[in-house]
DNA sequence: GGAATACTTAAGCCATCGCTTGACTATTAG
DNA sequence: CTAATAGTCAAGCGATGGCTTAAGTATTCC
């Protein structure tokens, strides 16, 4: 969905046409996008166009890194407390 | 769950005691983990004693690391096609 | 004006998840 | 033997997610 958008903007039906999917439930998935701000759209006539929001970017990077960091914590630490016990055996 | 058996093996009840759960619902927790291979299991006598199976970390640590590739290639096209867009504004 | 188009909204369906309940088996302590 | 303990199994419940259907509104074309 968002990969699509971020080639091109484009309209709620356009986006819907590949996807065998009804209008209806792309425009909750715009609606959703939308409040969450990854997206911003605008209503031209009868046609509502969805571009990305670049500046979600930098917010989506920014979750990214922190999830990672987390992990690699984890891991690391799960890593650790492994090769002792192999020690012990 | 996995971290609390990383520290030191236990029995299905001591890994239910300081969750507010059912005894059951871990001992399903406990099953999905040994199917998934991520724990191994012994019942001696009424008791199942769980550890962690040092074969997963290696599993983890490589899906975990294919994941950050893919999105890190993801966001990378990302951020360049928005530049692209920027420049044409 | 009337029909076609492009959404929009609300209601509701259905699968999945994580959990509980309750009835059961197996093992061990007294 | 009996009771208590430790786990197991099946059914099912309540919330959630992602969809559909159906009935609306708003806009544009003829």
């Amino acid at each position: 969905m968002v990969e699509r958008l971020v080639k091109a903007p484009a309209s709620v039906s356009s986006l819907a046409a590949p996807l065998e999917m009804t209008l209806a439930a792309v425009v909750q998935h715009v609606q959703v996008l939308e409040a969450s701000g990854v997206v911003r759209t605008e209503k031209i006539g009868r046609v509502r166009m969805c571009r990305v929001e670049p500046k979600a970017l930098g917010a989506a990077e920014k979750w990214f890194h922190e999830r990672r960091a987390l992990w690699e914590r984890r891991l690391d630490l799960l890593e650790n407390v492994l090769r002792e016990e192999k020690k012990k055996s």
